[in-house]
Order: structure tokens, then C-alpha cells, then sequence
RNA sequence: GGGGCUGUAGCUUAGCAUGGUUGGAGCACCCGGCUGAUAACCGGGAGGUCACCGGUCCGAAUCCGGUCAGCCCCA
């Protein structure tokens, strides 16, 4: 048998592309997919990305996490379900390609356009970077079915959600309602509160401390606010009645602030008058400043307001309840009713007022400006404070009351939270963390959007204020339509009416579409056309789930809460989170800056495998910077050493016509002690697979592949070139080194599935495909920790010989007298196993008593030099003396008194000093002792490896076969010659010279003069 | 203002839940070595106030409190 050898056009990038087509070609993902029908059940989903924008690196992150997992549990034997992938296709960030496309400012452009086409050019743009998606899932190996994708813009997807919307409804968990919210006047729409969080933006707006005068005395209440346009709105001011407040009179006038604000407020010259709990305010009636709207004779009062705090401002809240929540709930408790002058697209629209048709935002100078002429501002100053804005066209978002359809979320907060205990966060801090402390106070979902392109919204009104939900396309004609429409989408649906079941009234549909976060979140049932097409409910949870951080808020929490109203449990079981890629100086990747990274760069430039191995060098929950040596690193470490052992091992098991049959036995600790490593690194790497944590598997697997290189192979590859050695006799290493090779593929293989999928199928000829294969299980009767740790002290010991050697100016090559080794846990196999590199004629493992050491004295001069004075220096040149002849530990004993003085206990300090023959180095707890002297035989010896080793290279530049004879001619000075004489078959056997020749013959193949430590040696080689 | 994460060598990081020999690696740098795996490999050197301050303890990178900085999320 013969292994395929690596040649020098195999490299990391050949084998990707050969492992690519070899996939395809003999479609190797259908395979194993069905050869697992039968098998125990993981359930995945895929979080459908919006393929309307190119894949970046995050995206390949996140689909190699996503791939990871579900290969490892493939090769624990399981059968993945619903590994399809899945499209997300709707909402605002697909209308406003649409509107940049054709140049569109507002709604009425769409509307005269005409919706049909606006739908149809958004509908086909969804899927414009569809390719770019497949051909980077492709090309990192993402497993995924795409033939059988879900996508959401279905009629059966969007049917699926109408009964969801249905159910919600009935259950009066989906209703309509006026209050304020976040609305973006450009699109003129409002938007949740999870997209309203990816807008907030550090902003200066213009703050004012506005002056409101009182009705019955001339003291002027001081409200302070960042929104100016807001103040012909005032119905109300707020002050919290449990607050201390002061009369504080400053320039001539009294002004009403909360007693903790005054110094902040009034930094100069002031006095305060006297202080009153808030609640004396109550009641009080006060003159706007601003008049030009009328006012009901409900306000203009000071009322309660718990939420007022003292945080900043005046302690005073200015309330207008058309543009605030607070404000709203408190215009609505007072019965003050609003004053809205604002229009959708955020311009005043009043008569009265001398803004009209200005953008409010804009309004804000001139109102400030009207206030400070009718003397009514204290001080306006520039203050920076977050602003949330429209999180795609980036306008600023304004607090506004609409009509919109909400689900009651809140409701369900208790409910979220407990099948939230149930799910296992990756990392945990999320659990209770970000994401519990979003579900424990959920406030109800914003679920309408007044635009075009989306799932519309399935509920239908009639003249006299009935409301009908639809659950399905039957549905529809069971209530009066008269036929289907086209699709479920804007405007076929608007021309769907419905008969009222209570008056028989003309209903008509509610003209909204849906937040587009409900589609993704409904990915549980909707995929699967729950309940019309499959009556069961899907299974969940979900076992598994992966994606960025950013869906903490996102998908992860729509998919939860949807699961918890509808189904009544968690929607997953495990979530994988990660954290975003950075550009190569840290920075966040982002399209304003130009620093991202596309997907199909990276695995252009570094493949698949090197990719993936980059992802998980640290945990995947940890920012990474994207650095091209980080990721080179690791291919050459990994992916690298890995090629380079299945070579070794390829081209000697090819020549040595190895069979592999299974693991043999060996006698051999080497062998035994890799066994045991590659047994514990599999019960290691499988518990960090198991728990998410693919950065501490990689690093085992790493450690292995490391050791079976460096320390493995290194010591035993002598045994494996040998061929005196029968074959017999290899045969158990060949096993181990197979073995170890094997091993290390199986469990990298859900991490870097090129490399391992190709050396794994050159080891087994007629394989399908390493992740056909089952993931390696531990044998716990193959680990051996003792032996583990003793062989660690031995490659130790080895270190230290090194470094004992460079110490002493050995080279490794030169064969030394003796080594002493002690260690408290070191056998003598790990020593034999070490013997050869050591080089020394004698080699033992010592007790502590053994050891060279000897004890050496030093005059303690704090304590003799005061005692001894001039007598000092013989004293020391008697140290000296016991010292030099052993005697130092006696000293004292012999010398209880020096010139008739007494020495005390402490006259000495000792140390232990080897013996001058030797070097010493040591690391926790071993120390090598290496006999530095080196005697004419030695010399001859290290002399006779030297011209060996240039015999060695001759050969290699002669590029000859590996066993190719030839005949050596060598000269040099006397011991030179005494060393052919001694070591002359030494030389022969290894460099398989037949003869050693005189010179006398004028041609050679190659001749060369080599400077060996200043001897100069003549080599020429006959063939 | 609230919450979360992070801070260890020039860079990337391990160690921290269960405190205990001299805080490990890798990359890069310098010196040396090895080499029938060879665009690899090995050894040594230099490089650390373990962000800072305080506390607990015989002993703190590790536990506790606080401060600072960076990132993220919320209001």
C-alpha cells in the first residue's frame, strides 16, 4: 500500500479547492445527510440574513460557527434537522434601496410611481447579493441546504404569520392604539424600539431654562428642555411632590426650580426666599409662553409627575403630550387632550403659528429667538446628549402620537423570562445579562409600519369600527372576498374587502405592513407553513442557534418572544454569540469608514480552513482584529504542521509497505505516551465542543499535533528511517503515528474540514468522508497520567541539556561524558526515550544525595569583619583553603576559634555549587548536571558525527536517492586521520559509503574544503 | 444616569469559578544550534508596576471594594 505523498504543489489553498469539487462532484453533504435519516435529532435554524448588501467577514464568522457545530454533532452520530438556509426579505432597508434606486425623496413619490412596481423592483432586488451569499457559504464550506431555503417574502411564509397574527389578535394580545411613538419622518413611519436602539447618536441640540409666568403672583416657574419646538405644545408642567423647591430671587425676579438645583442654575449672585415640598406647586395655574394655539381650560397646571428627577433641568418638566410618552400619559391622565401641529413629515402645518412648513428641528432657533424677545428664556446653552435617528436614512427621529398596532409583549415578560432560565447562553453573561434585562422589562412591540414593502398586516375594518384578523388565504373568502389575491403583498391585498360579520358593513384592510423583525422571529413555524400545510406544531426548541451579537435585541429576542406567546416555551435550547470582527488596528468595520472586509476577500487571500482557525484562535465572543500574520500563524502552525506529519509519515509508511490495521500494541513509551496524550486531548477537545467553546478545542487539538511533532516524531523518527530495523518492529509506531495522524483529523474536522477531509481520505483509501466518520471517543484505559507527567520531566531534562550544553559551549553533535539527571517524577524509559539527543556516554537518574554538588562556604562579612578586623584576609584565604579541599561543611566544626576568637554560628553562609566539572541547569524541580569535559576520544567522536553530518549534506546537494552508494575520500590533519582509523565503519554505515578512498584519483562527483572549528577537512565524493 | 464585557510582554493571548514554587505560550527582534519532515524545527536572550488605588489573607494576576480607560447595550 502506498500513502499519497505531498508534493510541492500541495498547499493548504490546493487541497480547499480539491476538497471543493471532490464534495460536490460526488456529493458528499447529501450523503452523509441521508445516511443520518434514521439517527437522534439536532435541531438547527438558520437566522435568514437579507442578501441585499455583499457578505462581509462577520457574516463568514458566524456561517463558520453556525457549519462547526453542526458538523461536530454530525459526527456525534446525530441526524441535523432544518438545516436549510433561509432568506429575510422584507422591510425598510429593502424599500430604501429601492427609493435610492429611483431617486425617491418621500411616500407620495412611491405612491404616484405606483406600489405594484415599487413592490415588484424591492421584491427583485432581495435577492441581488444571493450569489455572493452561496458562493461564500460555498467556499468555507457552510453545509447548509439552499435548494430548500425559506424565504419570507412566500405567500405560505407570510400565510403562516397571519395565523400568528390571528391567534395574537383574538386573544386581544395585538391591538391598535394612539400613543406616541418614535417615528421617522422621511420614511413617515413609526419603528420599533429594537431598531429605534440602532440610531442613538451623540448630538449638541440647543437647550433653554424657559421662564413659565404664574397666574396669581408674578413668580416664574423654570422648566429647561433640549426640544424648543415642542414649547407652543406645552399643556402642562411637571414637578415631582415629594422634591424640595425654593423661591429664588436672582436679578430682580423670582424663579420657582427645585432647592438641590439652584447653585447648578443660578451660579452667581442669588437668594433663596424659602423652600416648600412640591406638592404646595400642585394646582397651580400658569401662562404659557408661547399662545399661539389654543389650550383647553384643563391646562396650563402644575401637576405630579413621578418621573421627574433631579438628574438635570430645573426639576421642572415641560409637558407637551403630543411629542412625549411621559408627556402623553400625563396630558391623557389630566384630561388636557393635545396640540399637534406638526404634519408627517415633521413640518408645522398650523396657521396660527409663524413657523409653518418649517422641519420642527429647524424651528428650534426661531423659537428660541421669540422666547428671549418676549423675555421669557433665563439662559440657553449647547448640550450634548444622545439622540435616537432613523437607523437607515439617518434622519432624526421625533416622538410622535399615531395610530399603530402594538403586541402586548409586557403581558409576557414573566413568561420570557422563565423559558429564558432554560436556554444555555454562550457566553453566560448574556442570559442574565443584556438579554434578561431586556425581556424582564419588555415593553410592548411596535408591530405596524405605514409603508410598502412588507407582510401586510392581516386585520380588516369596517365603517362602523368592527375589526376582523385573517389567519389564512381560505380565510379571506370565507369572510366575503371574492376572490384571492395575486400575492399576499401590497397593493393586491388593499383590494381585498371583506364583509363585516356583525353589520355586514364593506371592511376594509388596516393599511400598514408589518415590522420585519416579526418575519425572521416566526422562522420557527412560519418555514415550515404552520398550521396550513403541516398541522403539527414545530418541535421546539430549537437546539441550537448562532449568530452576532447584535440580535441580542434582534432575532434572538423576536424568536423568543414570538415562541413565548405562541408556543409557549423557549424558542432555542443553545445560543452561540459572537462578537464582531475588527479592522487590523481594532476599529470597528463599518461602510462609512471604508474598512471593511468582504467575505470572498478573506478567503481569497487565506482560504477556507485558515479562516475558520483564525475565527477561533480566541473565544468567538471575544472582538478580534483582523491581522494577516494572526491568521498566517495559525495556518502554519496548525494546517502546517499537520501536512508536514502526514508527509513524514506518508512517505516512510509508503516505503516500508505499511498496512494499517488498527492500534498495536507497543512496548515502546513513546509510543504509549502518545497514545495517552492523543486519549486525553480527545476527552478535553470533545467537552469544550460540547459547550460551545471551539477556541479551547482548537487549542488542545493544537497541543497535540504540536507534541506529535516536535516531541514525538523528533525522538522516534530514527526508528522509523532505520532499516535494519524489520519491519515487525515498526510496525506498533507506525500504528501509533497513524493513529495520532487520524486522530487529530476527526476531531479538527468540524473546524478546519479541508485539510483534515483530504489528509484524512489519503489515509483511508476508499472513504467517503472524515465527517461521515463518528467523532473520536476516549479510552480511558490508554491514559496514563503518570507516565504523561514523566515523560513531560524527561523532554524537560532534554531542555535543560540544551541549555547545559550552550552554557558550556558543547555542541549538540559533540558526545559528552556523562549526564546526571534528578527529578522527583522521571522514569528511566523517558530517559531512554531522550537518550539519543542527550549524546552522552553515560546517562543516570540520580538520587538527591547523588547529586555534584558540593557545599561552598562564604565569610558572612556583616558578622566576621567587625570581629576579625586586620586578621581578616587569612581568615578568608582559609575559607578559601576548605573550599578547595572538601572541607567547608567542617569548617566551623574545625575551627571553633580563629586567633583566639570566637566564631559564631552565622561566620559562614553556604551555598551548593556543582562540582567544577560540571554545568548545571534546572526547571521546576529537575536539574541536569552535563559533564563539560571533554576528552580525546570524545573529541575523535564528535569529530568523526561532524564529518558525517558534511558527508550528509554532500549527498543532499548531490541530490542522490536515499540509498544510493558511493565512495568518500577525506583528508584533513593528524586527527583527522586518527579519527578514519577509529570511527572509519562508523562513518561508512551511515553515509552508505562502500569505501573510504585515497585521493590519489584526480575526478570526483563533488569535492569540497570544509572549516570544521578551525580543522580544515577536504571531502570528495566518487559515485 | 443604569447595565454588560474587557484591561496580563511591542502584537495576539493562557492562567482568574476552587488564592500557594520563579505569571505560561505564540508572533516579531537579537544570539546560538539542529536538520535524510526543511519556505519547517530547537535552545537562549531581551521584553511584565498582571490598568490604578485600597482591603481580606501568612500569601492576591486570581477574592472583595473603589477609581480610570476602551468597547457594547439601554434610558
Amino acid at each position: 500500500m502506498s500513502f499519497k505523498p505531498i508534493n510541492n504543489n500541495t498547499n493548504i489553498r490546493s487541497i480547499w479547492k480539491e476538497v471543493l469539487e471532490y464534495w460536490e462532484s460526488e456529493n458528499i453533504f447529501q450523503k452523509i445527510t441521508e445516511s443520518r435519516k434514521n439517527s437522534k435529532k439536532f435541531i438547527f435554524l438558520e437566522g435568514p440574513p437579507t442578501a441585499n448588501g455583499r457578505a462581509h467577514v462577520g457574516h463568514a464568522l458566524t456561517r463558520a460557527m453556525k457549519d462547526t457545530a453542526l458538523r461536530y454533532k454530525t459526527m456525534k452520530g446525530y441526524s441535523i434537522e432544518r438545516r436549510d438556509a433561509g432568506w429575510d426579505c422584507h422591510g425598510l432597508p429593502v424599500e430604501l434601496e429601492a427609493e435610492k434606486h429611483f431617486g425617491f425623496k418621500t411616500k407620495d413619490e412611491i405612491e404616484k410611481f405606483g406600489v405594484e412596481k415599487f413592490n415588484k423592483y424591492c421584491k427583485e432586488s432581495v435577492f441581488r447579493y444571493i450569489d455572493d451569499w452561496n458562493q461564500v457559504d460555498r467556499s468555507i464550506g457552510y453545509w447548509i441546504k439552499r435548494d430548500t431555503a425559506y424565504v419570507t417574502l412566500r405567500d405560505d411564509y407570510i400565510e403562516s404569520e397571519w395565523w400568528a397574527l390571528k391567534t395574537l389578535f383574538e386573544r386581544k394580545d395585538m391591538y391598535k392604539d394612539f400613543r406616541i411613538s418614535p417615528y421617522c419622518p422621511r420614511c413617515e413611519t413609526t419603528l420599533s424600539s429594537h431598531e429605534l436602539a440602532q440610531g442613538y447618536k451623540n448630538v449638541k441640540d440647543t437647550s433653554i431654562y424657559v421662564k413659565f409666568r404664574l397666574k396669581d403672583d408674578d413668580r416664574y416657574v423654570l422648566a429647561w428642555t433640549t426640544t424648543p419646538w415642542t414649547i407652543p405644545s406645552n399643556l402642562l408642567l411637571a414637578v415631582n411632590s415629594k422634591v424640595e423647591y425654593a423661591d429664588v430671587e436672582y436679578e430682580g425676579t423670582v424663579y420657582i426650580v427645585a432647592s438641590n438645583l439652584v447653585s447648578k442654575i443660578f451660579p452667581g449672585d442669588h437668594t433663596i426666599l424659602k423652600t416648600y415640598p412640591g406638592k404646595e406647586l400642585l394646582g397651580k395655574d400658569y401662562i404659557r409662553p408661547i399662545e399661539f394655539l389654543e389650550a383647553g381650560n384643563k391646562s396650563c397646571r402644575i401637576v405630579d409627575g413621578n418621573h421627574v428627577t433631579l438628574d438635570e433641568g430645573t426639576g421642572i418638566v415641560h409637558t407637551a403630550p403630543a411629542f412625549g410618552t411621559e408627556d402623553f400619559d400625563l396630558g391623557k391622565k389630566y384630561g388636557t387632550g393635545l396640540l399637534n401641529p406638526v404634519d408627517l413629515h415633521g413640518r408645522f402645518r398650523d396657521e396660527k403659528l409663524p413657523w409653518k412648513d418649517m422641519f420642527v428641528k429647524e424651528a428650534d432657533i426661531p423659537i428660541v429667538k421669540y422666547l428671549k424677545e418676549k423675555g421669557l428664556v433665563l439662559k440657553s446653552e449647547k448640550y450634548e446628549h444622545s439622540y435616537p435617528f432613523c437607523y437607515r436614512c439617518d434622519t432624526p427621529l421625533l416622538y410622535y402620537p399615531t395610530d399603530a398596532w402594538f403586541i402586548r409583549v409586557s403581558a409576557y415578560s414573566k413568561d420570557m423570562v422563565e423559558y429564558n432560565s432554560r436556554v444555555n447562553w454562550v457566553p453566560d453573561h448574556l442570559k442574565n445579562g443584556r438579554f434578561g434585562n431586556f425581556i424582564e422589562d419588555a415593553k410592548d412591540w411596535n408591530l405596524s409600519r405605514n409603508r410598502y414593502w412588507g407582510t401586510p398586516l392581516p386585520v380588516w375594518t369596517c365603517e362602523n369600527g368592527h375589526t376582523k384578523a385573517i389567519g389564512s388565504r381560505k380565510e379571506l373568502l370565507e369572510n366575503g372576498a371574492e376572490e384571492l389575491p395575486q400575492e399576499l403583498h401590497r397593493p393586491y391585498v388593499d383590494n381585498i374587502y371583506l364583509k363585516c360579520g356583525e353589520c355586514g358593513g364593506k371592511m376594509k384592510r388596516e393599511p400598514f405592513v408589518i415590522d420585519t423583525w416579526f418575519d425572521s422571529g416566526s422562522a420557527t413555524y412560519a418555514a415550515l407553513h404552520y398550521p396550513h400545510e403541516r398541522t403539527e406544531p414545530p418541535e421546539l426548541p430549537i437546539s441550537y442557534i448562532s449568530e452576532a451579537i447584535d440580535q441580542t435585541r434582534g432575532w434572538f429576542y423576536t424568536l423568543h418572544a414570538i415562541s413565548t406567546m405562541l408556543f409557549r416555551t423557549n424558542a432555542y435550547e443553545n445560543v452561540l454569540c459572537a462578537e464582531f470582527i475588527l479592522d487590523e488596528t481594532g476599529k470597528k468595520m463599518s461602510k462609512s469608514k471604508g474598512n471593511g472586509v468582504l467575505a470572498m476577500e478573506l478567503l481569497d487571500r487565506f482560504g477556507a480552513d485558515s479562516s475558520r482557525l483564525f475565527f477561533y484562535s480566541t473565544a468567538v465572543w471575544k472582538p478580534k482584529p483582523l491581522v494577516d500574520k494572526l491568521v498566517r500563524e495559525n495556518e502554519t502552525k496548525i494546517l502546517g504542521t499537520l501536512l508536514n506529519l502526514y508527509s513524514f509519515f506518508a512517505s516512510n509508511a509508503s516505503l516500508d509497505g505499511y498496512v494499517h490495521k488498527g492500534i498495536m500494541h507497543s512496548d515502546n513509551l513513546l509510543d504509549r505516551w502518545l497514545l495517552s496524550r492523543i486519549n486525553t486531548t480527545i476527552s478535553d477537545t470533545a467537552k469544550a465542543m460540547d459547550s460551545y467553546e471551539f477556541h479551547d478545542a482548537q487549542r488542545y487539538i493544537a497541543r497535540l499535533i504540536e507534541e506529535t511533532s516536535n516531541s514525538y516524531l523528533r525522538l522516534s523518527r530514527r526508528r522509523f528511517w532505520d532499516s535494519s530495523v524489520p519491519l515487525t518492529n515498526k510496525l506498533p509506531s507506525y500504528s501509533v503515528l497513524f493513529t495520532a495522524i487520524e486522530t487529530i483529523c476527526l476531531l479538527l474536522a468540524p473546524i478546519a474540514p479541508f485539510t483534515t477531509e483530504y489528509i484524512y481520505r489519503n489515509l483511508h483509501e476508499n472513504s467517503l468522508s472524515v465527517h461521515a466518520a463518528l467523532y473520536p471517543e476516549h479510552d480511558p484505559e490508554m491514559v496514563n497520567q503518570d507516565m504523561e507527567k514523566a515523560m513531560e520531566s524527561a523532554l524537560t531534562a532534554l531542555e535543560l541539556t540544551r541549555r547545559a550544553r550552550q552554557s558550556a559551549g558543547i555542541k549538540g553533535r559533540q558526545p559528552v561524558k556523562s549526564i546526571l539527571i534528578y527529578a522527583e517524577s522521571i522514569i528511566k524509559e523517558g530517559v531512554d526515550a531522550i537518550s539519543e539527543e542527550l549524546n552522552a556516554k553515560i546517562i543516570s537518574i540520580i538520587g538527591k544525595k547523588e547529586r555534584p554538588l558540593s557545599s561552598v562556604a562564604k565569610a558572612n562579612m556583616s558578622v566576621v569583619a567587625p570581629l576579625l578586623k586586620s586578621n581578616l584576609n587569612s581568615f578568608l584565604s582559609l575559607v578559601e583553603n576548605a573550599n578547595r579541599d572538601g572541607k567547608a561543611s567542617s569548617f566551623l566544626k574545625d575551627h571553633a576559634e580563629f586567633m583566639g576568637i570566637k566564631l559564631p554560628d552565622n561566620s559562614l553562609l553556604f551555598t551548593d555549587v556543582p562540582d567544577p566539572e560540571f554545568v548545571m541547569e534546572s526547571d521546576s524541580g529537575i536539574e541536569v548536571y552535563l559533564n563539560r569535559e571533554i576528552d580525546t576520544a570524545l573529541e575523535q567522536e564528535g569529530l568523526s558525527r561532524e564529518i558525517v553530518r558534511r558527508i550528509q549534506i554532500m549527498r543532499k546537494e548531490l541530490n542522490l536517492e536515499y540509498d544510493r552508494k558511493i565512495k568518500v575520500c577525506v583528508e584533513g590533519d593528524e586527527l583527522t586521520n586518527v579519527v578514519l582509523k577509529h570511527f572509519g565503519n562508523r562513518i561508512k554505515d551511515e553515509t552508505l559509503t562502500e569505501d573510504l578512498i585515497n585521493p590519489d584519483r584526480k575526478i570526483f562527483n563533488a569535492e569540497k574544503e570544509w572549516d570544521i572549528d578551525g580543522r580544515n577537512v577536504k571531502i570528495s565524493i566518487l559515485l
